[in-house]
DNA sequence: ACCGACGGGACCGCCCGTTGTT
DNA sequence: AACAACGGGCGGTCCCGTCGGT
């Protein structure tokens, strides 16, 4: 399919972009740093980007797909809801590795940098991010809920809850994990997160 | 009175500088920032720190320590291992209020904020936020310890991991809290490690 | 014409910077100077040199390079080892005047500015002075050693050594003339190293 | 003699500060390396000097008294013109050994950095190298005078001339054993004025 | 007599963004 | 479509000097 010559240098610039930002943060990425990440000089990015804010939203957009994206195709290979909780713990936990994403999971990333509520700049990175906590969060949930509907799993749960606080829990122990540049608090978390959806089914 | 003039200048730069580099991050507050929160002019700051630095390390700890006592007042309010757990939930959930210390857990924020491997000027930041947090993680499992060997919880757990796990939840829960502004989540988040503090009492 | 617009911008900073280093010193001469004096705003400078050193350095490769060319011009009109020394002595004298280089000769100055051991700035800037110098001697040398060769002058002479004495009675009087705003100095030097050239004639 | 505590304090300063003056240049020199040269803090300083140019100009003074000294010192040491004009071109020559004056002859380093006609700072002590300056070339002029009175040296050469001549081939010498680091440039340059001396007297 | 606290300003370096120019 | 040149401004750091205290 035909991208043209445009069209794949402004991919090329994203991909590139998103790591970085993931990185260093939305703030602490400069333009030199883009331009060395890039190969291309400031006028090139500024071509396809009106704006340093710009290009990180679309990198941020872009590092959300290819997590959201890894992590759907985990949860689609398992069969049941115990199983696919259980991938989909895994594959956030998989969130520390280099060569996924540089930097771990963009949400937490951008959570804790865009906090201040003062910042203008960054109000649409934060509700980017809260749009997509939303949905990591919803996936999550619905995955609990298929497992109820089908029988699989007990009715006494608050699938919403329960979701929310896998996420919460992953995440945290993702923070931790970069922490100390250790997998083995994520490895716990996600070990956890198993174990709890397989008692849900007794 | 035991401090000088200057000392008590110190302690009201780093007392109004932790909140701020505890919500703008160590990279976003600025000497124009640090100087309109204390009254100073930047050459009154920089008699008491030699550099932006020093004064983010002193900052930090001013921060963690605040942070620290509240939460071992909390705790040592509370009898009894299952209800100091809860204490210590409900202690840490309460990082997100406004008042407490602007911006947060100072763990979680520094934590993201001082992930990036090649920057040497967040090295001894990361590493005190390193010490900090296992402090924290330290005194959780002491107090499941202390429950476990008083009889009041169950032989079965193991305390090292059930520290890491809260710490992890409660700490992804803040993140979730600060992102949405909502307080539901780590109230839940600690809601939840009551009740399984409750579990293994039984 | 071979130059683009950047080169010349740079060759256009490089001849505005090198009298006002060579005026004011190396430390002297300010950012804010060289913008004046270049008609560029920071930006515009730091985009050709990576730093207010390495701009130091080019300006004084340039100055030296006006410098020795000036020299080199005034004793290859001249014919004979007699009239060479002379020429070369002359030459160095009018290093005093304005217009040639404002600041008076570039060896000099920066001789004795980069003097101090300690500092790690001035490495470099002291290093290429030293070559500079030693090349200025060791031209003078090399016009007297033809002179001998050819029988012009006496073989009794040193030429290593009379090469070196030339050089510094006639930069220490170019010394006294900046001191006193007197060219007086620097013409007696240059008569008297020119009357003891006619002397290793006999 | 008394001197009152004060009065030893200001002394002390003075001592401190010509060597650091002489080394770094006036504007090299900082209060803060003033501050830790003297062992005072900045109030302690400024008691006893109005303004940094008020030191480095006591600095300056007390530096060429110094210097004058020791080459006094030698000089009346010395009999006879041929002896006392070596005995002066040793005695400058010593100006580059560390121990006398850390940093060199002051009057070759105040001469070279206070050149830049502009600035107003410089004025004053422009105004005192030029009188220091031409003391020395005058006490060498009266040396060679009185050797001509007494008839030990021929009265056909031009006392101040030659005065001068050496004063600017020593300094030439000076400057070029500093640039060097090696202190042949100076002997060199001393044992041709005892040679030239030595041929006056014939 | 000396220390310590602080102000205000200048320093260099880097930032992001715009505008010509290939 | 991309580069290269440049503007203007803010970043942290260090400067010199004053002034209250001891």
């Amino acid at each position: 399919m035909a991208l043209s010559k445009g069209e794949r240098t402004r991919e090329r610039i994203v991909a590139a972009a998103a790591p970085l930002f993931n990185r260093r943060g939305y703030a602490g990425a400069s333009m030199s740093d883009l331009m060395t990440a890039t190969g291309l000089e400031k006028g090139g990015i500024y071509r396809h980007f009106e704006s340093k804010d710009a290009l990180a939203l679309a990198a941020f957009d872009h590092a959300v797909a290819l997590h959201g994206q890894r992590i759907r195709a985990c949860v689609e290979e398992a069969e049941g809801a115990v199983d696919r909780v259980s991938a989909l713990a895994n594959a956030l936990a998989q969130s520390i590795d280099e060569g996924v994403l540089a930097g771990g999971c963009p949400l937490l990333n951008t959570a804790i940098e865009s906090d201040d509520g003062d910042d203008a700049s960054y109000a649409e990175l934060r509700a980017r991010t809260r749009t997509a906590m939303r949905r990591l969060i919803s996936y999550t949930r619905k995955i609990i809920e298929a497992g109820v509907a089908s029988g699989e799993l007990t009715a006494r749960i608050d699938a919403a809850a329960e979701a929310e606080s896998i996420v919460a829990t992953l995440e945290g122990a993702l923070m931790l994990s970069k922490l100390y540049d250790d997998p083995r608090y994520v490895r716990q978390a996600a070990a956890r997160v198993a174990v709890q959806a397989r008692q849900w089914a007794r």
